[in-house]
DNA sequence: ACCTGAACACCGTTCAAGT
DNA sequence: ACCTGAACACCGTTCAAGT
């Protein structure tokens, strides 16, 4: 079942970054096979010689972008306390996911077939924010309890604050406005007030 | 820039249910207005005498499913305490993410063209919500506060656990185990206990 | 007013052939 | 081993023509 990983060649890069580019500018349906090759500088289907078909291509794209979070979220964890961390790492989950819609979307995405690389590169994103909870918990800054439950609570508001404002749905249009960081800050002055 | 909704014809409402029948079969991708069009009995561009193109004929199937989740909504309210209805409200709307996801996905999804009857279906299907959460905030309940942005912050947690369930990402597989449901409920029993 | 069939442009994917 | 060009099946959309 497990396959090692290809070896990251010039052209496999440079396919990933130009699947990117065109997904920023104009979505999933924007990235054909033939506008990247074409900006690669090859064929419309030597993409094929290095990915399975478009999908697994896209899957490259979201691991690339999960493996930056990861990193984002490392960087974060040094020079603050555990909960100002906290904090800082779900607001940066927003703002991300604000500032590039596209590849949130992709990201965050269905998956048909669940590629191991995706799912390890999403798990090490989250255990490095499971490590600041668990640090957080330890300094009396946030309830005890299962850290990776708690985890799971501020990504899913994160998450959601972000996709529903993505799509408009957050609140109506007039009233309240209360943007992501706004109910990240809301939940945490909840979970520190206890 | 306002037009009046066309009548709801007979071939309107079945283009609609076909379309939502092929989005739960095979997600957007087997929606096509050729086999829309096959399974209500006609050519494979008559649908474009009632929508303009696709992507409106999925906004009418969007907006179709808010209406239903705002009249369940509205039906939770009636036999429970204000703040149980909250919960039932919220544990239904995962309940429905996780059991239709193509339809979850196209309801909460990017849309370019903002319909605004689209727009209303929302609001509508949100504004039920803003009542219970005002009436347990009464009831000594919720702790006090803006309810849209007490209801955004609810509503962001059960969309943002839904979505994350969805793709795999709420949680490490062994570890935590958490669902929606639980961590709607960690919420709530947080807002209580303040 | 509403529908049909043909046609167009485009895309993912396959394949035989080249180096 | 990697790439190319042609080809196939499919789809959204347009259009001239029918009733």
């Amino acid at each position: 079942m497990w396959e090692p990983p290809k070896p990251f060649t010039i052209l496999n890069r440079g396919l990933i970054e130009a699947a990117a580019a065109l997904l920023e500018e104009g979505g999933p349906a924007a990235v054909t096979l033939r506008e990247v090759g074409r900006r690669v500088g090859v064929s419309h289907n030597a993409p094929y010689k290095h990915f399975a078909d478009k999908e697994e291509l896209l899957a490259a794209v979201a691991a690339a972008e999960l493996r930056r979070g990861r990193d984002s979220v490392l960087r974060l964890r040094r020079g603050h306390a555990a909960v100002e961390a906290v904090r800082l790492m779900l607001h940066a989950y927003a703002r991300e996911a604000i500032r590039h819609p596209e590849m949130f979307r992709l990201t965050y995405g269905p998956w048909r077939n669940g590629s191991a690389e995706l799912a390890s590169a999403a798990d090490d994103a989250r255990a490095s924010l499971v490590q600041s909870v668990t640090a957080a918990q330890a300094d009396g800054e946030l309830p005890a309890g299962d850290p990776e439950r708690l985890t799971a609570l501020l990504l899913a508001l994160a998450h959601g604050a972000s996709d529903l404002a993505l799509s408009g749905h957050l609140a109506r249009k007039g009233k309240g406005h209360a943007d992501p960081a706004d109910l990240i800050d809301d939940l945490l002055a909840q979970l520190t007030a206890h």
